[in-house]
DNA sequence: TACTTTTGTTTGATTAATCAAACAAAAGTT
DNA sequence: AACTTTTGTTTGATTAATCAAACAAAAGTA
């Protein structure tokens, strides 16, 4: 099965057009209304990128438009927005509360993958963290154990990156943890 | 800061690109050489597209030829792949250990992802699948109550999906959880 | 050596995202 | 109403990944 790779491009949407339709949702939240000019100034493209990406989105039904060229999402663009929010926020707290990432780094990395991540692994991840987050007993002294856990990784014992290929060796300081 | 979502551009290397390297790392420990057209075969792709990409690897100094076209990783490609290729593992693993996917789920999604993500995200990774997995008592306690949880997820308790855009409601049954 | 197959490269095409610049329509201003 | 600014669209470029097809060089076979 070497074909694994090639469904990255088979997303429904691509990086860019998601976050054309987010602006979209996000502008409508925040001013009540979007149109192409203001999608332009929030993302920070030419009026002519984003007419045509809109418009793509348009005859793909994620957005519709009114008469006077403002935009909205259809119900179509508004589930498929929310799924894609809903993991970024997953995610986003899996990566500061878990991997006690900085909020930045934490935003970033989920801005990257949020798209990409299958239903059923946000699904997962949201009841992980339903569990870590949780007043179970079991769930605080974890939190509590790991937060002082300090992870060795060497060649003889870490069966978690793959035999000679170690994660720790390639940092970007070059040296092993 | 509405530009990060344009970070996903600026990787080192696109996912094609990192999966042509890979493959010559993959072909070499496999067959002990790799030329195009294994490349080629490997990633079902043509000849021309395969020889444009490696080329381009070669002048961005990823990979380097021998007189008879016999491609290998110079040191800066094995450094990457090899930080791709721990990425991977310890998304997989998270995937499959943790996430409880499936093999096929994990790797696809894993596969995705693994260039993507940020070097400091796969260190935290890997110390939290060292704590999750190993024998400490707070560790095995926590995957065993995780085991038999179930999360319940409403409009009222939700505090890791965003207000009013809950995950469950946007399931491919469409059905709340 | 002559013929055939395999391999690598080049060329011309397509799709997607982007820009700048030209153009057109709408909205705002005097 | 006349002028100016804002907005949206279209056109012509570029870069990247891909294909198919033509071409060239190398390797294998007869």
């Amino acid at each position: 099965m070497q074909e694994v790779w090639k469904k990255f491009d088979e997303t429904e949407l691509t990086h860019s057009s998601v976050h054309h339709l987010m602006a979209v949702h996000q502008l409508i939240k925040e001013n009540g209304y979007a149109r192409a000019v203001d999608v332009g100034r929030h993302l920070n493209l030419t009026r002519g990128s984003i007419s045509v990406t809109l418009n793509k989105l348009k005859s793909k039904e994620y957005l519709a438009e009114d008469q006077n060229k403002f935009y909205k999402l259809t119900e179509k663009g508004e589930q498929f927005i929310c799924s894609v929010l809903s993991k970024r926020h997953i995610l986003q707290q899996f990566f500061t509360d878990v991997l006690d990432l900085s909020e930045e780094a934490a935003e970033i990395d989920a801005c990257k993958i949020e798209h990409l991540l299958s239903h059923e692994t946000g699904e997962q991840l949201l009841t992980f963290m339903g569990y870590f987050l949780s007043e179970n007993p079991e769930a605080k002294n974890f939190r509590e154990g790991f937060h002082s856990f300090r992870y060795k990784c060497s060649k003889e014992n870490c069966t978690i990156c793959e035999n000679n290929c170690f994660y720790a060796g390639i940092g970007p300081d070059g040296e092993h943890n």
